[in-house]
DNA sequence: CTCGACTATTCAGTGTTACTATGTACCAGT
DNA sequence: ACTGGTACATAGTAACACTGAATAGTCGAG
């Protein structure tokens, strides 16, 4: 990809992140694979640890470390109600953003 | 608004204005207003002046100075072939993020 | 049993971007 | 002159993603 999706995700790639977690809990090394899987070619490992962590002490999600049988224990993270509301925000704000784009990407003016 | 729309605005902030000056050529002034108009109300005038340089310092946009009926002069900008290169790259960013979203939003998983 | 491959997390340092808060300057109408 | 609207610029700050590396555990191959 390139440095375009890269300032594009700030701000987008939380609320991905936590999109994903609605749909069920996940651990970081998991959630990487996906978006890798995704098309995110080139989102760093590190950046994901890093948007968990801060995630995190926000309030956002609840951790909870699980043995794994391949490596060290991981860190499984899940929406909690205050990261629920704060997705819906997140939805809320995107339409606005979807719908000035389109409207500019249709009419130009 | 809030603290999202502003994080989610870097990077896509660029891509607006950039798609504004492919409709007709703008000045700073103008483009804010026009921007408050459709809804960013918070959008600082200091951010799109900073925006407009940067791009005009990476060759996206030409510039012309016009001399104003009520103020001082004004930095009419428009987007040169470079830019619109540069706008049809953003485009197609945009498109994989929004498609990305878009399946997230439904699907949840 | 050691080495490499894969799994899994963490962290220090950097660059880009938008915001805040000013400051400068020009013109019109009173 | 003074005020208000027009128009641009800039210094300092915060947030976020990236780079690059370090750390650590498990497993299979040689």
């Amino acid at each position: 990809m390139g440095k375009q999706v890269t300032e594009m995700l700030k701000g987008t790639l939380e609320g991905i992140v936590l999109a994903i977690l609605s749909g069920r809990p996940a651990y970081g090394y998991e959630i990487t694979a996906w978006l890798r899987d995704r098309g995110f070619t080139d989102i760093a490992e590190g950046t994901v640890y890093a948007l968990l962590i801060r995630i995190e002490q926000r309030g956002l999600v609840d951790v909870e470390k699980v043995p794994s049988q391949k490596g060290p224990p991981r860190k499984v993270y899940s929406l909690n109600a205050q990261g629920q509301e704060y997705l819906e925000e997140f939805w809320r704000t995107w339409s606005f953003l979807t719908e000035r784009l389109e409207q500019l990407r249709v009419g130009g003016r």
